[in-house]
DNA sequence: CCCGAGATTGACT
DNA sequence: GTCAATCTCGGGA
């Protein structure tokens, strides 16, 4: 859109038997591009302020998966001039963030992802991190959040792939 | 019908 | 660290 775009470096899946899922309680006004056909966009509201991205997948509908992040590519000037900033690492490091850099709106729900305004090209990361999903209270033992190890375009670090810390490596508090 | 919570962000103490 | 902004939906009156 306007030559804007990026690498997925973050996502989070949402399954339509899982509680955290939009789809969880069944199609709604707000939900309905998630029980529509595959590869297509759901565009919501977030916290009445924010639009979020996620592209609907899957076998059955009702799922999705949530575009949290985006190593900044193409259009960096327009980007940076909609989120009145600069810095390439501020621009899309939130699924929210990315919306806005972007452009997306309710305009693009239930959008087709294999044509204009959008242009997705497969692509292969160098690593991919897995963790517990972002700002949720339902579902947290699910850990359903991927990124690309060791990028600096994360909403948030994600945990590090085999850890092998010491287990408390937390000075305790006094 | 009314109220609280939410897949967030950024400004402020 | 805390908190407000403000749309959509689910649950209770």
């Amino acid at each position: 859109m306007d030559g804007v775009g990026g690498r997925i470096v973050e996502t989070e899946a949402y399954h339509h038997e899982d509680p955290a899922s939009h789809s969880f309680s069944g199609r709604t006004a707000r939900n309905a591009a998630m029980f529509g056909p595959v590869a297509h966009a759901y565009v919501y509201r977030s916290y009445g302020i924010h639009w979020c991205l996620n592209f609907v997948c899957g076998e059955d509908p009702g799922n999705a998966v949530l575009i949290r992040a985006l190593e900044p590519t193409a259009g960096l000037e327009a980007m940076a001039a909609r989120r009145g900033l600069v810095d390439p690492r501020g621009l899309c490091s939130g699924p929210g963030k990315l919306c806005q850099a972007l452009g997306v709106t309710r305009a693009q729900d239930g959008l087709a992802l294999d044509r204009a305004p959008f242009a997705i090209s497969p692509g292969a990361a160098a690593g991919v991190a897995v963790g517990p999903r972002i700002g949720i209270t339902k579902g947290v033992e699910t850990p359903w959040r991927f990124g690309e190890a060791g990028s600096r375009f994360l909403s948030r670090p994600l945990p590090q792939s085999a850890g092998k810390r010491p287990p408390s490596a937390r000075t305790p508090r006094p």
